[in-house]
RNA sequence: UGGGCCGUCGACUAAUGGUAGGUCAAGUGCCUUUGGAGCACUUUGUCUAGGUUCGAAUCCUAGCGGCCCAGCCA
């Protein structure tokens, strides 16, 4: 596939990214077109397997794929790696179209799969047997896994490598036909049983799975192994730039050796390293564990870092997007921190959610000289970062829940909110003064009295120029509506959940903690319609979204993730 | 111990033989009707040892450290 040299800078320099962050790959691609090799085109794919829901790793490639090509004025496929029954489902087929499409990519007309390619795959498995490049092999899996050495010692031939290609080919026949069990025989490549990298002792090409296939029934018998299937559909789409993660690297001779040897389009494969996430575990069969086992309530689960279990705890696609961009790509293997991630959803959030007011801890607050049964409705501002969010009306009244947090009987050093004595602002609302408490049997404040100042009205500071040290938020009593709120931490107690003892797994990691289930949370009523999926601000607490489990008059929220919160950090530090 | 790959602030990532820069985190200050947001500032880094060079994170050599490979998974 060599092509003249003679229109280089035509279509090459023009695409060049004017400010783009650099990246290996980029760099890769700006080589290429400077020698304006595959006339400067560029075709990518995105190529998962249906075996299981898309996570924040897939997310990484997806952009990477997806983004490259736009940036060079390509095209990306969504392939699905679909050679093993055994493992794929349409339901994995669903969900990853889904979750692909939500993060806002299209692959337009360009749906395929491998098993597309089944058919040319078998002829060219056909081509190389008769060319003596393959053989029909009789060893079972244990005596092929003995016959192909260590890491230190080579290979040996296996006793039926020297059949001729007559023979070889009648037996492929045979295979297809189904006249043989599962795992009898196999297809082999014919390599070099001695070669140092053990991807090209003698490659398994064809498996026999007597498996019904989620899209060709029961057509075939036997399944191209991925090494098998997958430069060649790469080759077939005239992918230019294929790229794939570091663990493929050793591939990368066997991939160019099925090409060269099928004398067809050469696509290049590229490997980057994968997603790692501190506290987070991005791995499909791990995964699935936490799912069968029950660990999880799915995988959409709002802990699961799947893309659907991210997207239902409320991330947006835009901050999935800006944390992939933000991460880059290299060859180094590296974990992010997980502060990285909630960044991106903070900023993004930050300016599209509209800010509202929720207790989840009640404690009741009464005003002592505020009339009863008057109620005021206070103007709310929806959303300080966005003017044109406008504003909503909150009913203000004599009774008030506010947060258990936000009163503390005996103040701490640099606490700066509700306790006997002390003034605070109400959002929205009043300046009020603690001047007493009302307590349970057990000692426990179970009311707070307050008297307000009616100069402050709206929160507005009053005229004799009084600061408060702090706001609190609250909801009026009579008027809350109750809901569930569902408050998660990281699904793992270690920065790398893999980090067990002998003879432990994963699990052993298992945050206890990780969801807690909240009820008879006090909202302010202009949340009583809102749909499933909608985002919002708790004030002072975070970003929720409205869970699909919410039924009108039954809300349930999920935390998106919590607000910085520089008390926390104060506390802790003194806690020490 | 065979082969492949990789070592830059605490984390991630730029600098492509010529000023080590950005984001996150951390810290300080300003501002604030969210202890939010925003703004400003600050701390911390080229794995080690040699070599080449006027000049090395970058090239060479040797160490050290990490990751991957012995599926009829992908």
């Amino acid at each position: 596939m060599k092509l003249p040299s003679l229109t280089t800078e035509a279509s090459g320099s023009a695409h060049v990214p004017a400010a783009a962050p650099s990246n290996f790959i980029r760099d890769i691609i700006l080589e290429d077109q400077k020698t304006n090799k595959h006339g400067g085109q560029v075709q990518t794919r995105f190529p998962p397997e249906p075996n299981g829901y898309l996570h924040l790793g897939h997310a990484k490639s997806i952009c990477l794929n997806f983004d490259l090509a736009a940036e060079f004025g390509g095209k990306t496929n969504l392939r699905f790696d679909d050679t093993n029954p055994s493992k794929e489902e349409t339901e994995y087929v669903e969900s990853i179209k889904d979750s692909v499409r939500w993060l806002g990519f299209d692959w337009e007309d360009r749906l395929f799969y491998a098993s597309d390619y089944f058919d040319q795959l078998y002829a060219w498995a056909v081509q190389l047997t008769k060319g003596g490049k393959a053989y029909v092999d009789d060893l079972s899996a244990d005596q092929m896994r003995e016959y192909r050495g260590t890491l230190t010692a080579p290979g040996r031939d296996s006793p039926h490598r020297n059949r001729t290609a007559e023979e070889n080919l009648q037996l492929l026949e045979r295979m297809r036909a189904g006249e043989f069990a599962d795992g009898s025989r196999t297809l082999r490549a014919k390599i070099d049983m001695a070669s140092p990298n053990l991807n090209l002792r003698d490659p398994v090409m064809y498996r026999i799975l007597h498996a019904e296939h989620h899209r060709t029934g029961s057509k075939w018998c036997i399944y191209p192994m991925y090494d098998f299937a997958h430069g060649q559909s790469d080759s077939i789409e005239r992918i230019t730039h294929s790229i794939c993660t570091l663990e493929f690297e050793d591939h990368r001779p066997l991939y160019n050796w099925f090409i060269e040897q099928l004398e067809i389009f050469p696509s290049r494969q590229i490997e980057f390293d994968r997603l790692n996430l501190t506290y987070t575990l991005l791995s499909k069969r791990k995964l699935l564990q936490l799912v069968e086992e029950g660990r999880v309530r799915g995988w959409d689960d709002p802990r699961m870092p799947t893309i659907s279990g991210i997207r239902r705890r409320g991330y947006t696609p835009e901050a999935i997007k800006n944390f992939c961009r933000a991460i880059g790509v290299s060859k180094t293997n590296g974990s992010i921190e997980l502060a990285m991630l909630e960044h991106f959803v903070r900023e993004d959030l930050n300016k599209r959610a509209p800010r509202v007011m929720a207790v989840l801890h009640p404690l009741k607050v009464i005003i002592d000289n505020y009339p009863e049964n008057q109620v005021e409705e206070m103007e709310a501002v929806n959303n300080p970062e966005d003017p044109e969010a406008g504003s909503r009306k909150v009913p203000f009244s004599r009774e008030l829940y506010i947060e258990q947090d936000d009163f503390r009987e005996v103040p701490p050093k640099q606490y700066y909110r509700l306790s006997p004595g002390r003034e605070v602002r109400l959002r929205y609302g009043y300046f009020v003064t603690c001047t007493g408490v009302t307590k349970n049997g057990r000692g426990e404040v179970v009311e707070v009295h307050c008297a307000y100042d009616p100069a402050t009205r709206g929160g507005n500071s009053p005229p004799d120029g009084r600061k408060v040290k702090s706001t609190i938020h609250w909801v009026s009593a009579p008027h809350a509506i109750e809901a569930e709120v569902r408050v998660y931490e990281n699904l793992f107690t270690k920065e790398d959940p893999d980090q067990v003892e002998a003879g432990q797994d994963f699990t052993a990691n298992l945050n206890p903690r990780s969801l807690e289930i909240l009820k008879g949370c006090k909202l302010e009523p202009s949340l009583e319609k809102s749909a499933p999926g909608s985002r919002f601000q708790f004030e002072r607490l975070g970003y929720f979204c409205v869970d699909p489990d919410s039924r009108p008059g039954s809300l349930v929220f999920n935390r998106t993730v919590a607000l910085k919160d520089t008390w926390t950090k104060i506390e802790k530090k003194s806690g020490k």
